[in-house]
DNA sequence: AGTTTTTGTTATAACGTTTCAGCAACAAGA
DNA sequence: TCTTGTTGCTGAAACGTTATAACAAAAACT
């Protein structure tokens, strides 16, 4: 009934005694069934689940040296774009027989660190990472131990490495076209940090679009706000503004941000969105369509993004001198309701 | 300048002989520096740097035993309230110096078991784990196994294992008492899957408040519907019924699926919400706040949840008999436009 | 019949750590 | 002076796999 073995401590040894054949053979089982015959497959198959073995992954992988785990590394697991963008590279990867092991890093130089570090360790088979620190360098470092990189969402400073991202900056560009077309001067950027170069191309973009309008000017306005409720606080105080001075419309470098500036027009009642002010958000993610006034949107598409970085992360490990390639997607712009 | 030796090769054994000191002395420096003289230490780091060592992590843990690395799996990574209860985890965790692993299941059972797997070959450290499938005989093979696992958002079958959970039958409960105590007597339940403990206690609490209340009645509507989209087309279904038959109000067993019901409700633009049909859903996530409707929830303290599931899978952790303990806490009811 | 090939198996050598017993050298207590 | 401790280091034995060379037995060719 009950197995008599101390639990947790079968090992490939323990089952080659009890099904009296050899350690290799037990490996081979594993590894080779080809190479063994039917019958002792069949006896080592039952010996090992009678003892409950199971293969420790520490051992095999310093034997064989190769993982079968893929890391995918971003700074704001809570923004639904990663969800969505996650859930691609998981998908792709369970047909290539991987695992994708996600890692938040919070917005931490510091934690994203310890994370490569530990995947450096770990020799995992490669990484997935929306950098948010300046990394280049450590993963530079990775490729030349073994380990490949593919950023997601960001392009490589020198194209160093392969990269699977939106154009950003046509993002930006896109949404301000589109307040301009709507017959609004005084745009007004919100969202930030600046260090994060998705922001720092929608606001690039966002300038050439204005540079491109005579007449049209641009105000930064936070460059920190990241979340919904750091959103609302900064709407609460453009609000302040007298009307003549406050911006005509609103460009948020994501929806999160967006969706705080529309709390905060609504929670005043006496400013209208979009007839007061205009806004326009980034991501299109799930929530956009749903907010109090449904958000125009810059959309990208997060699950193909995650799909094709994992397959192009494939492409490096198996061919490790292969150039650096980068994929770059179009943005599409969602118009709704607030603008 | 440059490393001269082959990347990605350098072991302990290349530090030694290259610092002139035996390979104990290395692991020692690396892991009891207090044995080793400081000049020591300093030659052999000096070494480490240069030769740009990295210690394997499977050569250590095959030797040593020990992993630092806690799973979380969660069946819906996509939810604002895995994404909030995972951030709390870490947090916990870095403290303490751990690092979390993300897995997502996408609901899906197989996944699920999979990954379990992984963690058994990997010899995590312990599981946090929001189960989908059935799976705590699983965990009770990882536990005899020695690795511990806490449930999360979620109480064990026969009170077997750990867990972190808020009471879901208390909270339906209030949701449906709110929705009666606002005059409604015709209440639907929309959301799923049943096989979801949470839904499943989320639905029989809203019973428990039907049931005390003469004249109330509860239809269970969609029991699959788990995202936005879902929701909506629920919604879409509901609103088919002629006003007499039709809900007075309704309880969404998640957020997500309650803004989907929103949305239905407010594109067909004649279904005032909550003059015509009152909404109520679960979790309070961050966008409840900024729907449409403001929207009435149940707020988790998720977060909180997550770090005290850590906590308590370290007691786990170190003494492996410790009885199972189950901390459960209460969820609250928020008030918004949407009731 | 003798040779070659194939099949199934076994011993054994790695893989890169950590740990632990042991050993010099030297300081401290008697 | 002789014990008794420290301190700082070394050498070798694990840990649980996988891969490889070797080999016997059986099968297939001349």
């Amino acid at each position: 009934m009950t197995s008599l073995q101390t639990p947790g401590k079968a090992s490939i040894k323990d089952v080659a005694t009890s099904a009296a054949v050899s350690i290799g053979t037990v490996s081979n089982v594993l590894n080779h069934p080809d190479k063994v015959s039917p019958e002792t497959i069949r006896r080592v198959q039952e010996t090992i689940a009678e003892l409950g073995f199971v293969r420790n992954d520490a051992a095999r992988r310093l034997r064989a040296g190769d993982s079968r785990t893929v890391a995918l590394l971003v700074f704001d697991a809570a923004n639904p774009f990663f969800a969505d963008l996650a859930r691609g590279a998981e998908d792709s990867a369970t047909a290539e027989g991987f695992q994708v092991l996600l890692a938040n890093t919070s917005e931490s130089s510091e934690r994203e660190l310890s994370y490569l570090d530990l995947f450096e360790e770990q020799r995992v088979h490669g990484i997935l990472i929306s950098p948010y620190g300046n990394v280049e360098k450590r993963l530079e470092g990775l490729k030349k131990f073994g380990i490949p990189s593919v950023l997601v969402d960001r392009v490589s400073a020198k194209n160093r490495f392969s990269s699977v991202s939106v154009d950003d900056v046509a993002g930006g560009t896109i949404a301000v076209e589109h307040l301009l077309s709507t017959g609004r001067k005084r745009i007004g950027f919100v969202g930030g940090p600046l260090e994060i170069p998705q922001v720092r191309d929608r606001l690039q973009g966002a300038q050439k679009a204005i540079g491109l309008a005579p007449g049209a000017e641009l105000r930064v306005f936070d460059t920190f706000a990241t979340t919904v409720l750091e959103g609302r606080r900064v709407g609460e105080e453009i609000l302040q503004l007298s009307p003549e001075v406050r911006p005509e419309a609103l460009f948020a470098a994501n929806d999160l941000v967006a969706i705080g500036l529309l709390q905060a027009m609504v929670a005043t009642g006496n400013v209208a969105v979009p007839d007061d002010i205009a806004l326009i958000g980034y991501d299109d993610i799930d929530f956009a369509t749903s907010a109090i006034v449904p958000l125009t949107s810059i959309r990208q598409p997060s699950a193909l993004i995650g799909e094709t970085a994992l397959n192009l992360l494939n492409e490096e490990a198996r061919d490790p001198t292969m150039k650096p390639r980068s994929i770059v997607f179009q943005p599409e712009l969602i118009v709704r309701a607030s603008t």
